[in-house]
DNA sequence: CCCCCTTATAACCAGATTGACTATAATTGG
DNA sequence: CCAATTATAGTCAATCTGGTTATAAGGGGG
């Protein structure tokens, strides 16, 4: 063996295999009263994450006891994200390749054990350009959108800069295009690309163009929120996951706040009732809350059946296009 | 340093977190005359793979770099499939963790090399039941059906029975419930858990059943091409995916078959050809072919314009209910 | 050379789904 | 008892979907 050689000269030796560290990162999204939430650490400004270790049972185990360790709170639903390791992401000193493996969690603060201190913040803080529930956001038209047609004009060539124009539009429904909610990575990644995001300014970029006013993260943990929220607002139009995300009971309209909270956007009433009915996603407690105000509204539970049932088939929630 | 300690009791002292190995193993698909077909190395039982190294660029590089290497088929599309880690995975003496990273990649055959002997072979090779094309395959009925129905009734108690009952229904489409070509993985899974797939009797399960009829591969690859083909079925309905599978020029009933063979059943020509039209995915080439027998078709190209103008949204391929 | 077979293409129709709106019922609070 | 608020039911048109039928345009065999 030649391990003392590998052992002399460490880092600038030939690398193994081995020489390799998995990182796990949690994206935690919980609502409460039509806030859409996300779990962080430190400032406010990091995903729960930590490395793979050799006593974890699989990767669900191991990203379940960083996030619990590291703010008590317990997880329910995961699903995978993404995997990524560029180089960009190399670890200091080049010896070392990490690779990310990001998940989505859907969980309810109620769980949250008091011991630990969990830090949650409505993910419009770090986006605030996605929450259309009140109509277009300020924000886009009077920020974004002067500052990326700026951008667009810097394009070199006239092609360039209709393609920068066009994928600004389409990104953020511009020039009377239609908004589309699912686009969280598409947009962000157009801000970032056109300097308009805190972080793109770290990597020693061009002219350091003045950020658009929103909460940051290290490295790029806003990104991989990013592609949490787009995947989740992807997500429950044809999986009935929001009841991950519901207490055991609840009103439609509950229901519907919540739906609307993580979209982005408001969606009709009455088409939204008789969506979750004739799907039988839900059934009736018996019981009535008067909390709401105005008349009782009925209670109801999720029927956790529906998922044996159509397994993985139909049951999608509204296409929110109104 | 413990080093020393480390080199000399080296498997059973506490493991480091770098003690970790990523595989990336890719299900690369092409479809010729009808026939989807995955690309195999060994004798057509395992999936290309090989160990991210620390010279890849980036994990997609080194996807690619193997599968040439081993194949000689360059890649083009790719996509993430799934991330795992679980100890059954472990390698030979519990010294490593093996993360296994896996990947969708769609291409055409003439892209290959001629220097190697690239391995195709029909996906139904290895899932025999999920040709529906022709109407259910013989094999369901006469073989799955029987065999699921024996294996319920093994199970202990009678709420169990009727919950296997009811799960080999909703997989298989027993008992007048429609079949779903999307659930490749459930399908799978049930028949490894009834015992009657060949690598369900490796790891020295209980009673030994005569597997059904298949072609198997090694450890668990034919799981993920499970998995691969569950989401290119669901993924062609919905992105225009399709296309990287098909020559530059082609005619309307080409591009059905295609479909046809992905999700194995067919669908109705001019619900197909309306769909494909109403979304602007093609356009006309202006020439005709008479290859095809029969009036000369038009023959149409992909619009790659609409990767920019729907960006992800709309463009959706035929439900394929029919 | 004509007829038949095959495939392409166009037109049509009924049922289901969707989006949007209107009306009515049942509470609370002043 | 009235007004405000919320829940719930019903309606209507536009669209989408699955399916069928009819017509056009080639090639090949008798």
């Amino acid at each position: 063996m030649n391990d003392k050689a590998k052992d002399t000269r460490k880092g600038r030796a030939r690398r193994k295999a081995s020489d390799i560290k998995a990182d796990l990162i949690a994206v935690v999204v919980a609502v409460t009263d039509g806030y859409p939430c996300v779990l962080t650490i430190g400032q406010a400004n990091a995903l729960p994450s930590g490395p793979f270790e050799f006593d974890h049972r699989s990767l669900q185990s191991g990203l379940r006891a960083w996030v619990e360790q590291q703010t008590g709170q317990p997880l329910g639903y995961i699903e995978q994200l993404y995997t990524f390791a560029d180089r960009d992401r190399i670890g200091a000193e080049d010896q070392l390749r990490v690779i990310s493996i990001s998940y989505l969690a859907l969980t309810r603060k109620e769980y949250a054990i008091a011991s630990a201190k969990p830090c949650w913040g409505s993910w419009y803080d770090y986006f605030p350009w996605e929450d259309h529930r009140s109509g277009t956001p300020p924000v886009v038209l009077d920020v974004l959108r002067p500052c990326l047609i700026e951008w667009a004009r810097g394009a070199s060539g006239g092609e360039a800069r209709r393609e920068r124009r066009r994928r600004a539009a389409v990104a953020f429904g511009f020039d009377d295009r239609a908004w589309n909610e699912e686009l969280v990575l598409q947009r962000y990644e157009l801000l970032y690309e056109a300097g308009l995001v805190e972080e793109a300014a770290r990597g020693a970029h061009e002219g350091a163009l003045t950020p658009v006013p929103s909460r940051s993260m290290i490295a790029d943990h806003r990104r991989i929120l990013a592609t949490g929220i787009a995947r989740l607002r992807s997500k429950i139009k044809y999986r009935p996951v929001v009841f991950e995300l519901m207490a055991p009971v609840f009103t439609l309209l509950q229901l519907q706040r919540t739906v609307e909270a993580l979209a982005g956007r408001l969606v009709n009433k009455p088409n939204f009732r008789r969506l979750i009915e004739q799907q039988e996603l839900v059934e009736e407690t018996g019981e009535t809350t008067t909390e709401t105000g105005g008349r009782p509204a009925k209670l109801y539970r999720f029927r956790h059946a529906v998922l044996d049932e159509t397994v993985i088939a139909g049951t999608k929630l509204p296409q929110t296009r109104g």
